[in-house]
DNA sequence: TTGACATATTCCCATATGGGTATATATTGA
DNA sequence: TCAATATATACCCATATGGGAATATGTCAA
């Protein structure tokens, strides 16, 4: 076997820089094709290739608009990548024993004590 | 060109499932070569070959006891996927509004206030 | 030195890649 | 219908892959 398809999971799709440049882009507005090619800087079959890759693990979703295809991130997709780094941020994070507390906290006030806002 | 080498960065590297299971394994404890064959149930040469890409990434560290080569995670490495991700936690948290909120609050008090802990 | 154990490396192979270029498939307007 | 625009797909290619099997390297013990 070879190496897994970079459709395979988001960890496989995102491998590629391009492709989380083209996330990060969609991530704030909906683009389409050609201004994502603009902004990149690159052939407009690659654009429409690694969009591709990201539509197929859902990564983005499109929606046409007469000839045009606009795209924009779907956050979720990307759970996966969330969770299993998040076994690895109270590593990574400078205060993680603060915000674990405060996190605890919250999930305590929540359970059903009171609540002083700020 | 091919698709970038495992090696070209630390998204590449873990995006095969296995590297990702080992990093698990010796994210708690220390393990030679010979107890990850085990417990993954592998080939030895290819738990050495995923190491080593591990290595080139610098997401583990390597230390010789003996015959015996003892690894264990580096969280360090795993930065640049934390902070990518990092822009999307917002999308992906439930109560990322309130967990705001906090994190104000937290640096807030860390630039001066008085502090009563828990 | 020799043998046993632990690990790393090498070789072979099928496979999917990303880039480049050309072309197919809409969709719009005249 | 026909040309123009927007996007997707098809082809070709060099390349690195992960798996399997064999072997090299290193270390200990006798």
């Amino acid at each position: 076997m070879a190496r897994a398809a970079t459709t395979a999971d988001v960890f496989n799709a995102v491998a590629e820089p391009r492709r989380r440049e083209i996330l990060d882009l969609v991530a704030t507005d909906e683009l389409s094709v050609s201004e994502l090619v603009q902004r990149l800087g690159i052939p407009q079959p690659q654009v429409s290739k690694h969009l591709r890759v990201l539509r197929e693990v859902g990564a983005v979703h499109v929606r046409s608009d007469g000839r045009q295809r606009l795209y924009r991130a779907n956050p979720e997709a990307l759970r996966p990548i969330h969770e299993w780094i998040s076994g690895y941020v109270a590593a990574l994070e400078e205060r993680f024993g603060e915000l674990d507390a405060v996190l605890s906290e919250l999930k305590r006030e929540e359970q059903g004590d009171d609540g002083q806002d700020a």
